[in-house]
DNA sequence: TGCCAAACGGAACATCGCTCCGTATAAACG
DNA sequence: CGTTTATACGGAGCGATGTTCCGTTTGGCA
């Protein structure tokens, strides 16, 4: 035998092809636009047609339907939650804050059909609101601090609440105006304001 | 043409024939029992079976699938709202309301499955809920009126806010003992009938 | 009893999720 | 560079499921 491979760590990555790279990104991304447009329950055939490729090569990245679909959501809650940091960095705080909670509310506008597959009760989806709550309360109580400590809103709000209380905002969007959501998020961003320089 | 049909009105009963008839309540039946046993996923075909039928048959009775699970689901709310009455001839005010309760918090237990099909987006079930408020509300009330009248409990409570209680209590019985939203019902008629002589 | 529209049964069709395996190729080796 | 080999790819095919179609059966009426 020869196996002169795995020169040096081989731990986390098993050292993929890069073509199997590319397409793991490019189904990523027809994922997302597929699911957009059709839903979660799009057939698998779609999206491996989207992202040119045959299904065996979906299959071989996302074993299952549902695995597609985690990938996808995780995905999305990364991107949401690297985005409070590039606000951070380019506004001032209660800015930052207010556009990254617009940000939040279209992810939970747009993921509505991907709610009701978490609730579906497929063990498959189980870890993923621990997920979501680990990434984006962080990001969003980094906001809040910041805000505090400029002195622009009030102290003493839980990340959680806020998130929460987006969420519930985005419920009864489905037949409104479509910009009744931001308009509610502008109004939790002033209240939050309203007791600013006050003491506890 | 001859036409000798439709003897007297002919607005809503096509005059269904004899043999259509018990297909259709045998159909009801063993959906009910199968959608009880393998949950509301459970294949046409074996109902179909259960029922000793053919699919044609299944499809002619309920064009879409969906329209089996939403007819059985009426059928369930009509035999809980029916049971008010037959109840509240039978027993004493208070204990009606409190064996009504029992018989709807076993109701919302079993239909969980059927629950998150109701939020699964299709349109088909938009109405459910609806049609669920409109004939449990009411059932509920009658019994609530019929108690207060013989004095036997509180005044003021209004009829959605104990259902959707009740609903809320068998949401965390999934893995806990089985008797325990009995035991959390009981306490809820107790709770009632605590201020029973009290004014306003 | 004879007729016929209504109802039935189940084969057949269209899709889906998923598997399998022959083929293509990235990349390590000489 | 060519060779080689493990890796990855493509898509036909399988089993399951919702739904349709149509030849056959049957309830109910004259």
């Amino acid at each position: 035998m020869k196996r002169t491979k795995q020169s040096a760590k081989e731990g986390a990555e098993p050292a993929r092809r890069a073509d199997a790279q590319r397409n793991m990104e490019t189904l990523l991304k027809a994922a997302l636009a597929v699911f957009g447009k059709s839903g979660v329950d799009a057939p698998v055939r779609d999206i491996a047609e989207k992202a040119g490729v045959g299904v065996g090569t979906v299959y071989r990245h996302f074993p299952q339907r549902s695995d597609l679909i985690v990938a996808v959501f995780r995905q999305e809650v990364d991107a949401c939650a690297d985005a409070a940091a590039e606000l951070a960095a380019k506004y001032p705080p209660v800015e930052a804050l207010s556009r990254w909670m617009q940000r939040f509310a279209e992810f939970v506008a747009t993921k509505r059909g991907l709610a009701t597959a978490l609730h579906s009760g497929d063990p498959a989806y189980e870890p993923l609101p621990a997920y979501y709550d680990s990434k984006l309360r962080p990001a969003l109580d980094s906001l809040l601090k910041k805000a505090v400590a400029a002195g622009d809103i009030r102290t003493g709000v839980a990340p959680g609440d806020l998130l929460s209380a987006v969420v519930s905002l985005c419920r009864p969007a489905h037949d409104v105006a479509s910009d009744h959501t931001a308009r509610m998020i502008a109004l939790l961003i002033d209240g939050l304001r309203f007791g600013a320089g006050g003491k506890r």
